[in-house]
DNA sequence: TTAGAGTTGGCCCC
DNA sequence: GGGGCCAACTCTAA
């Protein structure tokens, strides 16, 4: 006889869900629990696009709990105090939850764990939110890997991640609760501008993610060719990969389901593209990540992280808000920063040109406010993958060749020479001709004029003259290698 | 100690 | 559209 709390968080779902399976092993009574934190909840750090799709999560987690008897339970306040209550109130005697291995997660949960030992209850923490436990990763391969490839070879040791679990067929009725006081609530009740009134882009929810994944994998030609680096940044209706990065993040989809499901396409295939830039790969790259993220202290920052290359960023508030309000005068980083804010969601190379003129580029701000805009506006946002993209991209780390920067008017004209995706994000520049589609200011006024699109009136000019601070940046960023390697020579010196 | 490899640049030339 | 050049870094295996 035991009452038992399955407490979500990431893992919205009911396939592949360890926890929600020991959840369900002999419990008399059991509360699936959401609980709205007020750390998230909170506009300026997660945006309406993401709070949205969290809001269709839940609505299908609640739907598909329902079909077996059982309900979604939403609660809100800070979450340790909330469940200290909700122990007595309820008469706990287990929680379950899936492991998350992000700093704040971490903190939260082992507070939570050690408080509920403390008064008897059984806390079961499964890790289903990668293919693997990271500590077993990292131990396979003596310490966290360094590069992909090594990570690949540790991969190899371990062999294939287990099959994805079923969802239960029945779970054991819900505990009570007050029904009205614990549904879901609306965008507007979390204290979100409601006025705009856009569809979200992205559909929420593990019956959406998995609907996606099977069409996706439906095709089998374009899932054995893919490859990363070939896909069309400039493609968006529909896009060029797979967009299922929101439901990993939120685990409506596991990645063990996304694996096999990639694996039993290759095996019908016959041949397929390998890593780095096949679609397996990037459920693999996902890992890497996670594992260093895991692994890593300070990973979201410059100082104190051991992996992130310390480079004199400047400071300039005005740039950093040109950028992110899509007014930097070049309309290929205004479109996408236009699609990041409208939708939520980027390609992956467009995410590259954006983070390269933030950074190393042009604009030579610090990867970690670019991170912190993407953090807030990403429908898929996910702490690790985000701040190793941000150190990939400013070649903070993991990328070195800091020669090759984006050009941010040729990049999407060798994709898109007619202009479709900026007319489509930036309406502004839509009746410009597409001689002068990525260039505006190079427009005679008089085109200006007759397109609406005068520089200074309707849009600005460059922010920076790309060609002149390019080539200023890749020497600053030559001189801070050399220091690097001199504190490098330096500290070993020292040490003996 | 050294050679080779590394997810995804731009530009010019053919 | 394919190849070489630009100017050249870091990690790993041998």
């Amino acid at each position: 006889m035991t009452h038992t709390i399955i407490w979500f968080r990431k893992g919205l779902r009911l396939c592949d869900n360890p926890a929600l399976l020991a959840a369900a092993v002999r419990a008399t009574q059991l509360w699936p629990i959401f609980i709205l934190d007020p750390w998230f909840v909170n506009p300026a750090r997660v945006g309406h696009n993401r709070m949205l799709f969290l809001l269709d999560s839940l609505r299908d987690l609640d739907v598909q709990l329902r079909r077996l008897g059982s309900r979604l339970f939403v609660l809100r306040g800070q979450p340790q105090e909330v469940l200290e209550e909700r122990f007595d109130t309820w008469q706990i005697g287990r929680l379950c939850f899936e492991r998350d291995t992000e700093p704040y997660a971490r903190d939260r949960d082992s507070r939570v764990s050690a408080y509920a030992q403390g008064r008897g209850i059984d806390v079961i923490s499964p890790t289903a939110h990668t293919l693997f436990d990271p500590d077993l990763t990292i131990a396979a391969g003596g310490h966290a890997p360094a590069t992909y490839s090594a990570f690949l070879r540790v991969l190899k040791k371990l062999g294939d991640p287990a099959r994805p679990l079923d969802a239960p067929r029945d779970l054991p009725p819900p505990g009570e609760c007050d029904p009205e006081a614990h549904g879901i609530p609306t965008l507007g009740e979390l204290g979100y501008d409601v006025t705009d009134d856009r569809q979200p882009v992205h559909q929420g929810g593990e019956t959406a993610g998995r609907e996606r994944l099977n069409a996706y994998l439906s095709n089998q030609g374009r899932v054995a060719s893919f490859a990363k680096p070939a896909t069309d940044p400039t493609a968006f209706d529909p896009p060029s990969t797979t967009a299922l990065g929101p439901h990993l993040k939120f685990g409506c989809l596991s990645a063990r389901t996304f694996y096999h499901g990639v694996q039993d396409v290759y095996k019908e295939a016959g041949t397929h593209t390998e890593p780095p830039v096949s679609l397996l790969a990037q459920i693999l790259w996902r890992e890497f990540f996670y594992t260093l993220g895991y692994a890593t202290p300070n990973y979201d920052r410059m100082e104190g992280n051991p992996l992130s290359r310390q480079i004199p960023w400047d400071d300039n508030p005005e740039y950093l808000t040109a950028w992110s309000e899509a007014r930097t005068g070049y309309p290929w980083i205004d479109a996408a920063m236009s699609q990041l804010a409208t939708e939520g969601w980027l390609h992956h190379l467009t995410r590259h040109c954006v983070a390269c003129f933030l950074t190393r580029g042009d604009l030579w701000q610090s990867w970690e406010k670019g991170q912190a805009v993407f953090d807030r506006l990403l429908v898929d946002q996910d702490w690790s993958l985000n701040a190793s993209n941000w150190m990939w991209l400013s070649a903070s780390a993991f990328f070195h060749a800091y020669h090759r920067v984006y050009g941010p008017v040729s990049f999407a004209k060798k994709y898109d020479p007619e202009g479709r995706f900026v007319r489509h994000y930036l309406p502004v520049v839509a009746r410009l001709p597409k001689e002068f589609i990525y260039e505006p200011w190079k427009a005679p006024l008089s085109v200006q004029r007759s397109t609406g699109c005068v520089i200074g009136r309707d849009y600005p000019g460059p922010i920076v003259e790309h060609e002149k601070v390019k080539t200023h940046n890749i020497e600053r960023m030559r001189l801070a290698f050399e220091a690097a390697r001199n504190t490098e020579v330096s500290r070993s010196t020292v040490l003996g």
